[in-house]
DNA sequence: GGCGCCTGTTACAATTCGTAAGAATTGGGA
DNA sequence: TCCCAATTCTTACGAATTGTAACAGGCGCC
């Protein structure tokens, strides 16, 4: 994590300005706001917002060819607010450029939920990357390779990928042979148990897991597992 | 190849999959509609969406459950359609993966405006042109060449390019056999499967890579292929 | 026709992963 | 504490899947 996206807002009504840098700072972005559309645009030649909240109903420019400036030469990431509710100006407005649309009165939590699904967007397509860090292992998911804390690289194999997913999404609590089989789509079979315990069998040796002394992947007799790293995912 | 984008449908009213497919085939998409979440797990082993809309009640499977697996593995981009209309619907809905959020009843036209919105920003961020880079190679499809980072020069013919190409318009992401053989044009025979393997074995070894420890093509055993590279187009 | 390149087919090697079987561990009761 | 049945772990093996080298047909070009 560098430093926290940068949204900027554009509305020409006090109140809502500061509901909105409200919330987004309570969401840990960083925020600009401008009133007018003049303000705004001297401020985009220092600095380069990752999105840009912009409403429609400006005092001194048309917002609809602002939104398409910005979003053809700019190539920002343009989210239209606006009191417009009509499907004609939503449509519109979307045609010029817009990524996303939203009608006034709004919930500040959906602004905040949208803006990271457009960001999360442009980083997955950039880089897909799964990695998840526990106790100075890190398991890349993209590419299965495990990785020790000294560097070296294990390969993993789809089936010892899918059961250390399941581990690491839901650390420190009890996963149960149930729950294994149903995610991991076994027929819940009468010999699909034993195939379970090989494949955490397997994936306990690349995880160097000392058998006697589990200190990752802890068996609950008659129960389940329990992974019991500090999972951090990126 | 300049296909028309294809738009999954996954609703469990027929009137409604009938509406947004005229809509969305009247703006020049191709559509693929499915009443059933197994329905339509099925057939995105043999195709490749460009954009999933999907309701979130489902007659036989959950589903949230259902977006969270297509946005995170699949790397698809998933829109809801759902007529639950709470905030908090919403936001839940856009935090599990989901890159828009649209409430019934709905406009198809607003529909249609929101996807084309979605694919001219995936576009803006990854263009398809005719050369891609990636990891220090080039590969310009318009003749045949693949370029080394000390730029040495290696031709590569037009089954090779199909393949490559394939992988450079998803990095990051599975793609099964079967969506290779329907995109590749392969007749599903038993023995195009070899070929298909035989293809990427030569593409492999035009990229250097250790079939020990492939960097960019990896292999996902009964599954399909991933390739890691990172990709931009020019 | 002769030559070279592309591409599918075949055959065999390597890898993955479920199954079976026996060993080891756990926990409750004698 | 000791014993035993249930449960879990590990090893070995085999079926299915995948990699790749070798071969052969097809096509264009000289």
């Amino acid at each position: 994590m560098t430093t926290a996206p940068l949204v900027t807002i554009l509305d020409d009504e006090p109140a809502i300005r500061t509901m909105l840098a409200d919330a987004l700072e309570e969401a840990g972005f960083r925020t600009m706001s401008f009133g007018r559309a003049t303000e705004f645009e001297a401020a985009l030649k220092t600095a380069a917002p990752d999105v840009c909240l912009v409403d429609l109903s400006l005092p001194d420019r048309d917002g609809l060819t602002l939104v398409h400036r910005l979003a053809l030469e700019q190539g920002a990431t343009v989210i239209i607010i606006s009191g417009r509710a009509q499907v004609q100006d939503r449509v519109t407005g979307l045609e010029l450029g817009a990524d996303d649309y939203i009608i006034k009165p709004f919930d500040p939590a959906e602004v905040v939920a949208r803006i990271r699904a457009r960001l999360r967007r442009d980083k997955a397509v950039q880089q897909a990357g799964n990695t998840a860090y526990f106790n100075g292992w890190t398991a890349h998911f993209d590419s299965y390779v495990l990785e020790n804390a000294t560097g070296e690289q294990t390969p993993f194999s789809h089936a010892e990928g899918e059961v250390l997913r399941l581990f690491l999404e839901r650390p420190k609590r009890l996963i149960s042979r149930a729950m294994m089989q149903e995610t991991l789509g076994g027929a819940a079979g009468e010999s699909f148990d034993r195939a379970m315990d090989v494949r955490i069998s397997r994936l306990r040796t690349k995880l160097r897991e000392d058998p006697k002394n589990p200190r990752l992947i802890k068996t609950i007799y008659g129960a389940g597992y329990i992974f019991l790293g500090d999972v951090s995912w990126a």
